[in-house]
DNA sequence: TAGATACTCTACTAATTAGGTAGAATTACT
DNA sequence: AGTAATTCTACCTAATTAGTAGAGTATCTA
């Protein structure tokens, strides 16, 4: 380790999650235009595309084409956790890939998992990740701090 | 995302991980050899090197040199958590470069940190994951099931 | 129906990181 | 002296990230 931030979120991941809270305030008003969203987002424009088609052909978001067009939230904001976005974008929610519950791989050096203490408390570790993730949604972002 | 496995844990932190916890199984019972920890672990021997350097000059390991030298556990297992050899090796535990505590940074397309609701949000949930982190010791990994 | 606007799709690229390998030097015991 | 083990530096290859580029398609307005 030098001095860097490895093993977060992607920008992929954290643009998509900015862009569908933007969506999510105007959810069931209308389209908003990716240069919008890529303006008040400060995101680079043509990655924004990108992202807004990969949300769309996961079925988050609609979209109309040309004049007066752009996209729309499909889903309720309530309806979106963070687990599905990152998952969506950044694959599994786990420190180990024989903890992962969405993509599951065992581990090459393991010999028996079974009795793998490693895999017991990774496992802890990642379901409490996994927890917040889920619960936390797009309407989360929403409110207003109390 | 095309299926591949991200942002989980280095291979170099879980085999330091894993080397720990061998060598806190034989805390205050003399050296093991790099070798024998590399065979037991399925460790590729050269790059275990690296690593046991690594966690000794960070002040994990003591060494001796020469014939019947070896590695041995400097800190109790109690002492050395998850949350330590996590940053050592991969940085910061945390989503967002804006929430990390030891590694913090702020994020480049952010104007107001104060009112970002993508920050208060994902500070909830890496603190989560750091406080798990923190409470797991190679101890903890050593303890059989109950 | 021409033109403008905005999404759609595919391909490419540069920088960084992960996960090692290689080999020489040093230390220490027999 | 010889052997066993750590120490240290340099290098390598494949994959991934964070984009950019540009052509194509759909749709609205004048």
């Amino acid at each position: 380790m030098v001095l860097h931030l490895f093993s977060m979120m992607s920008k992929r991941c954290k643009y998509a999650l900015k862009a569908l809270i933007k969506l999510g305030a105007n959810y069931e008003k209308g389209n908003l235009f990716t240069a919008d969203i890529a303006n008040s987002e400060n995101i680079p424009k043509k990655f924004l595309e990108q992202i807004l088609l990969d949300l769309k052909n996961a079925g988050y978001l609609g979209s109309k084409s040309g004049y007066g067009g752009g996209y729309y939230l499909r889903k309720s904001p309530k309806e979106i956790t963070v687990a599905d976005i990152y998952r969506l974008f950044d694959g599994a929610i786990a420190l180990l890939p024989c903890v992962a519950v969405q993509f599951y791989e065992k581990c090459e050096d393991c010999t028996d998992e079974g009795t793998c203490t490693m895999r017991r408390e990774f496992n802890k570790i990642s379901e409490q990740t996994r927890l917040v993730m889920q619960k936390t949604t797009i309407q989360s972002f929403l409110k207003k701090p109390k």
